[in-house]
RNA sequence: GGGGCCGUAGUUCAGUUGGUUAGAACGCCUGACUGUCGAUCAGGAGGUCGCGAGUUCGAGUCUCGUCGGCCCCGCCA
């Protein structure tokens, strides 16, 4: 390069008149009037307007007519004032240009696939295989930034609240309790194999009992399950873990780091302590562990009424020991036949056999129960769940597990389509009150967080009689509906640990043979300890309001997990699987 | 493992009931032009209609399969 770059494109203005500057970047757009070729030159920080005059510099204007949309170059020259009647008000840089003395072409540019604008509507997949075009485009830089931001903020913060940040190794040892793990071979040890971590959890419970007593990490978690808009086989969180603390410690400096990041990083006031639901009530109320506060439309039990019409299908869930819940959504009435047929169809996804429907509107109501209820038993019934004329009810029968889930998410649902919540708002909110096990499909008992988690010692003579009664020390961290954390106060005694292992019927010597480090760091002077870990990518989504975590991730996966950058997963070669001593069982048709 | 939407030029899209040589805008190439900023004007290139099979005299269009992208259920301690 013979020039050196002395200024950026985005940042000049009517200050920087008549001084002598270089500027570096890509060529954005050209307009060649033949006489005069305006080139909009631009970086990170936006573009200004370089002229190419031939009365100004003879050679340059030459070289300027073969310069296309994406070259790289360098151009020095006198910042002008623009005439008055060619001054660009929707330009920060509109009041100036540069006039051109001296251009250097750095690199050419075949033409792009698309232009690098935030105005021009690509499809993901092409943005994906040219990442590093998508990346210039301006939202995906502004984003991208707000993530160092946000990583920086969060060292500072730890930092000065006496954390140490510690790092803990990516190959390690498979533990597949939890999600699926990816698996890594060892060549060392053929057949043998390591697994990248889904969490760091042990690690940090070790470094607890290797007393480094506040430990933090920002650190990427790995886990072979399918992925979704807000889900990644590969995802960032803040980890932390502190010894000699309960809950009340965690929720104190969580609501501290979080105030201090919506403050300075997007200038949004979140007002501390968050609010605290208990799990069961937030099942009951909003049918879901992670509900979205920002409005209300909550679900109400009616089962009570609903015993006393003639539906049959009402009557049957209610003898089978199920629910009758309903919403009300503000407006709904609007709704047409075909809506309900559809969100009919839709609610099944969960599970609802059907939904039930009241429409408030004008002159009478509507309802798909007229045929089973008086119309005084269907007016009772919108007097009680507080419904206005215009509003929809809605009801879904079942066991009430299900009965929350479909009508958690059609409160959802209905809330976007009737624009319910709140735009700009922010609604952080713990979720406490875990029980310590849940069951799966086979009836089975597996951990609601994680089998390291602290019962409630008042629980502990329950463990092995009433399981499914045992509360966890956990909690949630949730915001507009999101889960962007959770963690717990652990357990710290080796005794406890070994109790919660055998009531998740992993037998003692699967538990010493998986976890056998833990139980003797456990043995080994374990102080108390808990912690918590965010999820950075949902928290940076929440932030920039993107309806998708690869909007916040440089370079990220397709929803089949394939970087369509490079390519991965890709096969190997022979020579890499043999040192392996592994071998690929082909399938006889392609499976990507 | 399952459900839904989508795939046509470099990009974003249109394409009728199955019917001649598949169109538009932007982008690209050539030329003209000294105040443009979505520059303008004149001309031009550019297509395996994702892929394969089937139905048909004839398929971008219909059927089946397959590949890929997105959203969701299951899954994600």
């Amino acid at each position: 390069m013979r020039l050196k770059r002395t200024d950026l494109c985005g940042v000049l203005t009517k200050q920087d008149v008549d001084r002598e500057v270089v500027l570096a970047g890509w060529v954005k757009k050209r307009r060649d009037h033949g006489g005069l070729i305006f080139v909009d030159l631009g970086d990170r920080t936006g573009y200004s307007q370089v002229v190419f005059n031939p009365e100004v510099d003879k050679e340059s204007h030459a070289q300027a007519r073969s310069v296309r949309e994406g070259w790289v170059i360098l151009v020095k020259g006198k910042v002008a004032r623009r005439p008055e009647d060619s001054m660009n008000p929707k330009l920060g840089t509109g009041e100036i240009e540069l006039m051109v003395e001296d251009l250097e072409i750095l690199n050419v540019s075949r033409p792009l696939p698309f232009s690098p604008d935030d105005e021009i509507g690509t499809d993901e997949e092409v943005r994906l295989k040219y990442r590093y075009l998508d990346l210039r485009r301006p939202t995906m830089q502004k984003n991208i930034l707000l993530r160092y931001r946000l990583t920086r903020l969060v060292r500072d913060f730890m930092d000065k609240k006496g954390f140490v940040e510690i790092e803990t190794p990516f190959l390690t040892k498979s533990t597949p309790e939890g999600a699926r793990d990816y698996i890594v071979p060892s060549r060392v040890y053929p057949q043998e194999f390591y697994a990248l971590p889904q969490s760091p959890q042990l690690f940090k419970q070790l470094l607890m009992v290797a007393g480094f007593d506040k430990y933090f990490q920002i650190v990427k978690c790995f886990r072979d399950e399918d992925l979704r808009a807000d889900r990644q086989p590969e995802h960032t969180q803040i980890d932390i873990e502190a010894s000699f603390v309960e809950e009340e410690d965690i929720y104190r400096l969580v609501e501290d780091m979080l105030v201090s990041i919506f403050k300075n990083l997007i200038g949004v006031s979140l007002k501390a302590p968050f609010p605290r639901l208990g799990y069961k009530e937030a099942v009951e109320r909003y049918g879901s562990d992670k509900p979205d506060t920002r409005f209300g439309s909550e679900l109400v039990d009616v089962s009570v009424w609903a015993s006393g019409g003639s539906f049959e299908v009402f009557r049957k869930v209610l003898e089978d020991g199920g629910k009758v819940k309903g919403i009300k959504i503000p407006d709904a009435s609007s709704l047409s036949r075909k809506d309900m047929d559809e969100l009919c169809r839709w609610i099944t996804l969960y599970g609802a056999k059907g939904l039930s429907w009241i429409l408030l509107s004008s002159p009478g109501p509507r309802s798909s129960l007229t045929k089973f209820f008086s119309e005084g038993s269907l007016k009772r019934v919108a007097q009680d769940m507080g419904g206005k004329e215009g509003d929809g009810l809605f009801f879904v029968a079942g066991p009430g597990e299900m009965v929350n889930q479909s009508l958690g998410e059609l409160r959802l649902k209905l809330a976007k389509r009737f624009n319910l919540i709140p735009q700009g708002k922010y609604q952080p909110l713990w979720l406490v009150d875990f029980p310590l096990l849940n069951r799966d499909g086979e009836g089975n008992l597996t951990s609601l967080h994680h089998p390291f988690t602290s019962p409630r010692e008042e629980d502990l003579p329950f463990l092995e009689d009433t399981p499914d009664l045992v509360r966890a020390r956990s909690y949630d961290i949730v915001l507009n509906g999101k889960e962007i954390g959770g963690g717990s106060i652990r357990i710290h005694k080796r005794e406890i640990q070994e109790r919660v292992f055998k009531v998740l019927n992993i037998d003692l010597l699967r538990a010493r043979e998986k976890f056998g480090f833990l139980l003797d760091a456990l043995s080994s002077g374990a102080p108390p300890h808990g912690g918590i870990a965010l999820g950075l990518d949902r928290l940076l989504m929440l932030m920039v309001g993107a309806s998708s975590i690869r909007d916040v991730i440089p370079f990220p996966k397709t929803q089949k997990a394939v970087c369509l950058l490079t390519q991965a997963p890709s096969p190997v070669d022979e020579k890499q699987l043999r040192e392996l001593g592994l071998e690929v069982r082909r399938k006889s048709s392609s499976s990507k």
